[in-house]
RNA sequence: GCCCCCGUAGCUUAAUGGAUAAAGCAGGACUCUUCUAAGGUCUUGAUGGGGGUUCGAUUCCCUCCGGGGGUACCA
């Protein structure tokens, strides 16, 4: 519909470069709204008010017949237009038929990398992996919803000096029984105990140092536990992802790129870009406004950067994306800053055509007081507590709630509401700001929420049950009586989710789409809160009415999907 | 010091240059003999301070204040 309406408004001008056009949230300013007239007042040498006048006019004949209802320009310049009945009724038949309505095919299959979650091997998942991997999920999949072929990159944190100090506190005071028992909180266990002793006993750091650089010189005991610390993380790792229902096109981390850190720093030596400076390799950077990236540590061993500079080189190679995109907390804003100026220096971007690079920032997860979940300080909020925690909480809810249900669909449906909740708490929300840890406020099922959402996809499909009718006989209807304003809303409503996908993805925002999915659900609630469906005593309006219902249902469903939000049929 | 992010109602947030700043929670008043009350209806209440750009600024620029994070041998 909007697509249809800026094609009119082009003809009008006529005109050919994209005009905006928003939807007012004041219906008095009409269904759809556009301030050209304020844009090119300027340039014409005309009033705002009187150009908009002129366009509207000009609008209106371009329009076929009787397709708006009322176009108006109103001061400062602002030219509203409302939509007939009968072109929203013609809408909403064409959006019943569209099979993936709200996709589009603007990506033209070009690849993008989407590099999120990024696990650390040995560290308990907690509620900042929490984001990465919900953010990233919703961004993955708004982006396959526009036509990219995505690459779903979970790059595994499994190398560097963390596990020099991991495999020296193991050979310090490691317990394989107890790591066998239940292996990555025992090994965080063993980190945060290193950290601590390390404060009191200097050696220690340097001990980590030298383990890691005997792991990294292929020391085969330091192999092999290591290779062991990272089976058992994985293990652990994928029962909760199957939890989240979040799957992984790689899982490549770090380690993967060991054997070319080397040659990584010989070629940024022969390049020029990197240099000695107090015994260690680094990239001088002042160009760019940045401080000095350490390549190459003095005593011979890697860091981070020099892996991700590594893993930059082989993604292009191998998948030669149009975009990267990791999806990493705001924290380490520097390093990608880093990262992206070497990228540049090495000419693998920065030009025309050349792959475009970017850091998905988010805020932080602090804790009571608005400070740092540290996990060497053994601080951080477990994933997996939070996911039972909100899965016990809804179970007891459901078994208030909904009493028919059998014990099994109990717990399907507690363990979409409580994730539901989780998720849309977080994607609601704009992803730069730092949230402070709140149990009430990540648990709260009520207003605006996921099982709000849930409940009102939940009470349309219901509606549809109570009927009888079947959803493919209603998928035939013609919509030709609707006509209270509370339907038309609700239609109109719907024909948002295209622009609200394009846009959601085009800024990496999920909090765009569950805002409109929100309002996408107070339009049905006040559809059939107002307006009687089944016990409707006109049966061919009644027909009518449902399959609105079931288009609404579909929508709704169609963007939660893409926040990764599953929405029961019963709850 | 320098760099990144944030500052909106009592609380948690929305709004990427548009119109009277939008919600939820909390508070107050209603609403379950009618398609699920995790619902619906009504109601109180806000852009950190000061400049600038613009027809128009929560949004962009400058500055100050407050909070968080980072800042060469962690990731």
């Amino acid at each position: 519909m909007h697509d249809v309406i800026a094609d009119i408004v082009k003809k009008a001008l006529g005109t050919d470069s994209a005009i905006e056009l928003s939807v007012p949230e004041d219906p008095k300013f009409g269904h759809y709204s556009t301030n050209v007239a304020m844009r090119l007042a300027k340039g014409q040498g005309k009033k705002p008010l009187d150009l908009a006048f002129e366009l509207s006019v000009a609008v209106m004949k371009a329009a076929p017949e009787g397709f708006f209802e009322k176009v108006e320009a109103v001061a400062p310049g602002f030219i509203n237009f409302w939509l007939s009945p009968l072109a929203i009724r013609e809408e909403l038949l064409r959006v019943a038929r569209e099979k993936d309505f709200g996709s589009s095919a603007h990506g033209k299959k070009k690849t993008v990398i989407v590099e999120y979650s990024s696990v650390n091997i040995a560290k308990t998942m907690n509620l900042g992996h929490f984001r990465t991997t919900i953010i990233g999920e919703a961004i993955a999949n708004l982006l396959t919803a526009q036509g990219y072929r995505v690459v779903r990159w979970n790059y595994l944190g499994d190398w560097g000096t963390q596990f020099g100090k991991l495999i020296a506190a193991y050979k310090l005071w490691g317990d394989q029984a107890a790591i066998k028992k239940n292996p990555v909180e025992e090994l965080q266990k063993l980190y945060v105990r290193f950290h601590e002793e390390a404060k009191r006993d200097e050696s220690l750091e340097k001990r980590g140092q030298e383990e890691f650089q005997r792991l990294e010189a292929g020391d085969e005991e330091n192999r092999k536990l290591w290779e062991w610390f990272k089976k058992e993380s994985l293990k652990e790792f994928k029962v909760l992802y199957a939890m989240l229902g979040v799957k992984f096109d790689e899982w490549i981390g770090e380690s993967f790129f060991e054997k070319k850190m080397k040659a990584i720093a010989e070629e940024l030596v022969g390049l020029k870009i990197a240099e000695r400076s107090e015994g260690a390799l680094v990239v001088k950077l002042d160009e760019f406004n940045l401080p000095p990236a350490l390549i190459e540590k003095s005593d011979g061993a890697s860091v981070y950067i020099t892996r991700d500079i590594a893993n930059l080189e082989y993604r292009l190679d191998t998948f030669k994306p149009s975009k990267i995109l990791y999806v990493v907390a705001n924290e380490q804003a520097l390093h990608f800053e880093q990262l992206f100026a070497v990228a540049k220096s090495l000419g693998w971007t920065g030009k025309e055509g050349s792959p475009e690079l970017t850091h998905v920032k988010y805020g932080l997860v602090l804790g009571e007081g608005g400070k740092k979940l540290s996990t060497r300080e053994g601080r951080s909020v477990s994933m997996k507590q939070a996911i039972d925690k909100a899965v016990t909480l809804a179970r007891e809810i459901v078994e208030k709630k909904n009493e028919a249900l059998t014990a099994a669909e109990k717990d399907a449906v507690a363990r979409a509401v409580g994730l539901g909740a989780l998720r849309y708490n977080d994607l609601k929300e704009n992803r730069m700001t730092d949230i402070i840890f709140d149990w009430d406020k990540m648990l709260d099922f009520s207003g605006d929420s996921g099982p709000y959402l849930q409940y009102t996809y939940a009470r349309l499909k219901s509606i549809i049950r109570k009927s009888g009718v079947s959803e493919s006989k209603l998928t035939k209807t013609k919509f030709g009586m609707l006509s209270s304003e509370f339907e038309l809303a609700l239609a109109r409503k719907i024909f948002e989710l295209p622009q609200i996908i394009a846009k959601a993805s085009e800024l990496y925002s999920t909090s765009i789409l569950a805002t409109y999915l929100y309002r996408l659900a107070v339009a049905a609630n006040k559809f059939y809160e107002t307006t009687p469906i089944v016990k409707d005593e006109n049966k061919e309006r009644m027909h009518e009415r449902l399959a609105l219902v079931l288009v609404a249902a579909k929508t709704l469903a169609n963007g939660l999907k893409l926040l990764g939000i599953e929405t029961p049929e019963q709850i």
